[in-house]
DNA sequence: TATTGTTATACTCTATAACTATA
DNA sequence: TATAGTTATAGAGTATAACAATA
């Protein structure tokens, strides 16, 4: 039970990764919005470019139940952004895979996601890597 | 179109914020659940705590339509968290405060809450400085 | 029997548009 | 006329439970 009271810094270092998780947020829908996806279907169109996945293991990355994954697939394929490809290896299985428009999709989705790199670039060299050791320490 | 190569650094600095956003969601999500809240809910809730609003006040801090707040503040309501009260100097207006067990429920909400405080707690007093400094500096 | 994906159902959050009561 | 809040409606995401096909 980690609720004795924190000192002021920790505190301030809370809120600001507040504010910086609310940035992240809104900017990630905004930048899927112009592509006329949703922040799930951004989410998926982008696990999927990286490598086509069966519905279980998307679920999985989405912390989320399976059924839910059917939708968001579905809503993907009628887009024509996504395909399901059966599975040789076992036919219960179907893998979700993205079209070629998809992966262009995915592509220009990727490179429109700027958060965190503009205002990275108003940091030296030295200060972004002191970040990032300090980040990485803190995920453990 | 600040669609330049990002630096080594920044991209993995870029995907180490990807893991923060992640987690506080997560953890965020869990510690609303566990006093049987959503997400959406806990935050007004905790907006609330802090001083009464009225419906429109709470749209723009969610950024969200005014009409969904009506309904949040409904299912509030409904469980005896949350009242709607007459503002004195403009009856068009309705101004939502917590009840009593609102409040202490977002009281213990915010004691749950403990993102960041206990990964925190393995970084150095200086070095929480350090991270506070760049995250200040990272949101300008 | 166990697993994969789907369907059916219900709830929450969301935006849009139309409505009401005030201002 | 303009503003605050609501209602009505529709779409998306979510969890739960039950189901078919396959392992």
């Amino acid at each position: 039970m980690p609720s004795r009271r924190a000192d002021p810094v920790t505190v301030e270092v809370v809120e600001l990764i507040g504010d910086v998780v609310a940035r992240y947020h809104m900017e990630y829908e905004e930048a899927a919005a112009r592509h006329q996806l949703t922040g799930a279907q951004a989410k998926v169109l982008t696990l999927l470019s990286l490598e086509p996945l069966p519905m279980r293991r998307i679920a999985q990355k989405l912390r989320c139940e399976p059924s839910n994954v059917t939708g968001i697939i579905d809503r993907l394929e009628t887009r024509g952004l996504v395909e399901r490809r059966p599975d040789p290896a076992d036919r219960r299985v179907k893998l979700a895979a993205p079209t070629e428009e998809g992966a262009e999709t995915a592509e220009r989705l990727r490179e429109s996601l700027d958060f965190a790199r503009e205002p990275l670039a108003g940091l030296t060299s030295e200060e972004r890597t002191a970040l990032r050791d300090l980040l990485r320490r803190m995920l453990g």
